[in-house]
DNA sequence: AGTTTGGTTCTTTTAATTCAGAACCAAAAG
DNA sequence: CTTTTGGTTCTGAATTAAAAGAACCAAACT
């Protein structure tokens, strides 16, 4: 059972809420939470459980989704049973770009919608003709901008040694 | 009662569901759909109704709060007692810009929590820094790529001129 | 004034998520 | 080989979300 100060209870609450209403089932979101404020990174199933008081059931397929997610990695420690768990930040933003990327996958609908669309309403196509350009535009900047910051990240290493 | 081909029915239900897979209720995601596709682009609420073959309360509730989040517009024609709802798709642009800031957002959590975080786990603070920084660079980049897109649409409206 | 049209709002039903509790299981320890 | 540990998996049960149905209402038409 992990101790937490009455701040990290309230970060914890009001993370799992921003997550939830981005769509997060409330037992994942309130494990990523944990595992961000808590004082020790790397948090057993049982510590687990036991400082949100859910049911086993619920923290083991939460836990299996999250690490299926890669938003949590388990760590085995040799000569110990027990699986520690610790959040993936390193991933952080790896999963944005897959999520971004995703979000942007919608222009392949929109082209096939475009291409099936009567030829009669030309200010609508117009439109529609721009928003995909927009989108088209938005993929190629962002993967600039991933690779500008990786740039950056590298840089920063090097200065560094 | 609008008339669709069997391609306009397809898409529909492709649109909808990446729709609803990304959070959207499934009654708003296939008025939004049908909008798309829809040889008129203008609708009726009975039409919408008779097309989806749902209830009055349904389409009621989705048109409302599709119009109020700016994804529909909704047109009086003078004369005319009933509504026409048409695909707001000029606000495409700038509900991804609201969407992409929402999800940013998260960052000021990031921040608190990383304010309350013991100083102990110098490697997670770090990591946790690092998505911080991450986060407020792809703000600033975002910003940029916004504008830059803005630019060229004034640009080329300048040459048609 | 009465009726029809074009919806809205409230209540009920249905369906889908989420969680808990118990049974279960494999690996390690005794 | 029996027991304990560290979970997983399989039912329900409870909550929540979505949709239907019916009652309602205001504006326009007759």
């Amino acid at each position: 059972m992990i101790e937490l100060s009455t701040e990290q209870l309230e970060i914890i609450q009001k993370m799992s809420v921003f997550q939830v209403r981005a769509g997060m089932p409330p037992t994942e979101a309130r494990i990523l939470a944990l595992l961000l404020v808590s004082d020790r990174t790397e948090l057993t199933f049982d510590e687990i459980r036991e400082t949100l008081s859910t049911s086993k059931s619920a923290v083991s397929t939460a836990l299996n989704t999250l690490v299926l997610r890669n938003k949590v990695e388990s760590i085995t420690i040799p000569g110990d049973r027990k699986r520690y768990f610790k959040h993936q930040l390193k991933n952080w933003n790896a999963n944005a770009k897959d999520g971004l990327e995703k979000l942007l996958s919608v222009n392949q609908l929109l082209k096939e919608i475009l291409a099936v669309r009567t030829s009669e309403t030309e200010d609508f196509n117009r439109d529609m003709r721009n928003v995909i350009a927009f989108i088209d535009f938005m993929q190629v900047e962002l993967v600039q901008v991933f690779e500008k910051w990786n740039n950056l990240q590298n840089k920063e290493n090097k200065e560094n040694n």
